[in-house]
DNA sequence: CTGTTAGCGCCTTCAC
DNA sequence: GTGAAGGCGCTAACAG
């Protein structure tokens, strides 16, 4: 008795203690099953559900789960100038939402300037759990492991042992634009690329692009962004042009868009003149005059993955014995340029 | 004194009570300053943070502001099937954030396919406030309007007069974009456009054009999206080059980029044959050749006026008496196409 | 303006 | 397997 919140109204009628009422929702197994019914028949009629704050507030836990993203400025290399971030980033919601929606937690999200700000955040005090967007480097990769909270690293993070993760394969994706390529019997390839070391996501699309073709695809490397592949189509237009260059695969859309201005410019038709695959599936392809055919990380559905695999480490006492690992492969986007 | 936690641990440091620790971070202006400093240096030196678990207990809510987003499948004449509002939404996203981290409140998010889904959600269960995102129908506003806890819409939302509201001036941005080509000497201008009723964006848009010129600029209706752009400016380009006209106003980016692929396929140069302005900043621009000149609502600005908004109208007792409203002006962007 | 006091709804011992 | 009781950290009266 005493209490005249819900909870004891449902215990008074379903003829139990509210502590039996708890033991329902947390650990349902304790509780024997007639009182068990007897208390979700209580609780649906009186349209009871337990108090999350209450929950977590009795708990000593926060009942938060956080999404941290980096800004990562100087990464003018891999994204360019261009904030596409933004965008991708909400496909990443939308995949962790989905599952945290349908837990105990709540969703937090928390935007960084660099790995060394996570050591001024209390997590005890915010976060139960966090989930890392877009890892990417050692560094990022050790400084989620030294959280005092357990965590989860994705997408580029296969290389990280040392972490719970749940990554694209850059690789996979190399081939299966190369695949794509030979499917449609394009035999001259090249592939234009800055690679960076050769652990790199960029370094793996190439090897993934050459294990496709099954021989050392001709590199051209070049500086990031479409400034870049601008300027490496330039030299590559008079062995185009003559045919002894028929398909090229590109690190991503981002350079692809360089490419594809350079080949107007000369008057030459990406999915005509030129077999075009790009990587990303960016949603800029808009504002071209046809879709680029493109290789898809799938980034919702990675991070859903990663968000379910976080709650089965939190529910599962969050050891780090022993490390998961949860690979998603991408998808081809046929357009009109391949 | 009692409590041994770390409020009372900041309170007895700064030599106040704890109630006066609660009221540091929930109405300052309520504590003298001196007091109020000493309790920041106090939380500051023990690294205290207040329980927002237990701050929504005591408070009887649940601690939760929820963000709603429609799908809106069906707006292809708004964004037309370009999956915009993914880069837009964490624009919004950042603005709200930044308020609500320092509030006792924290962020929820919540997709629906159409207000209707609004009545099935118990409100008072999940959230003390929402806020939605995007609203511009009668039909979205008086959903809003009639949930059981306080609300605010944004963006398009001067006209719904039966809500708290945070809306862009869409008359003031199609004067700012007027105006800005009759500062470069442009006295023979377009507008194109698909006007909806006379109270919608596009149309406020076009009105606040034609005050900037003050008169009567010629309208050419089209299809929404790019392909609308293209075919109506395919019906300009013999008065362009006869220099009949010589500055374009667009509706919307989305629509620009038609126009632009036209004026391209006809050898002209925006920005040299022509002057063309946008209006949204969509960051797509970067797959074209130039910068387009263009208009921001500037939405993370926005959203974060809205934010701090509901968090007004909650701590004020959420009475729908009287409702407030904001307007966020929005800015010119200047580019290479005036 | 400031301090005191009484719980908010829940989980977790601890008995039985 | 079950009930009783204490208290998590905070805020909303109410006094002063």
């Amino acid at each position: 008795m005493s209490g005249k919140n819900n909870r004891d109204r449902v215990a008074a009628l379903a003829g139990v203690s509210s502590a039996t009422v708890s033991r329902v929702y947390n650990s349902p197994e304790r509780v024997s099953a007639v009182k068990r019914e007897a208390v979700l028949r209580a609780a649906r009629e009186l349209g009871y559900s337990p108090d999350k704050s209450a929950s977590a507030l009795r708990r000593k836990g926060t009942g938060q789960i956080t999404l941290v993203s980096f800004e990562k400025k100087g990464r003018t290399w891999y994204w360019g100038d261009f904030p596409v971030a933004k965008w991708f980033f909400t496909d990443v919601l939308s995949g962790v939402l989905s599952v945290v929606e349908s837990s105990m937690f709540r969703l937090n999200l928390k935007t960084l300037k660099s790995p060394e700000e996570l050591k001024d955040i209390p997590w005890e005090q915010i976060s139960d759990g966090v989930l890392f967007y877009d890892v990417d480097t050692e560094e990022e990769a050790a400084a989620a492991a030294a959280l005092p909270v357990p965590s989860i690293i994705s997408h580029h993070t296969a290389a990280y042992v040392n972490n719970h993760r749940c990554c694209t394969d850059n690789r996979a994706g190399g081939q299966i634009a190369a695949d794509h390529l030979k499917e449609n019997s394009f035999d001259r390839p090249v592939y234009i690329s800055y690679l960076q070391d050769l652990n790199s996501p960029n370094s793996q699309r190439y090897k993934g692009f050459c294990e496709g073709f099954d021989k050392e695809v001709p590199l051209h490397l070049t500086e990031p962004g479409k400034e870049g592949g601008y300027a490496v189509c330039e030299t590559l237009i008079p062995h185009i042009k003559k045919g002894a260059i028929d398909s090229v695969g590109v690190v991503n859309d981002m350079t692809a868009i360089g490419v594809i201005q350079c080949l107007q410019n000369h008057g030459l038709t990406p999915g005509k003149d030129l077999a075009l695959i790009g990587y990303d599936n960016m949603p800029f392809n808009y504002a071209l005059p046809f879709r680029l055919t493109t290789v898809d990380l799938q980034p919702s559905l990675i991070y859903r993955e990663a968000m379910t695999m976080l709650l089965e480490i939190l529910s599962s006492g969050g050891g780090k014995a022993e490390f998961r690992s949860k690979v998603v492969l991408p998808r081809l986007v046929k357009g009109d340029s391949v």
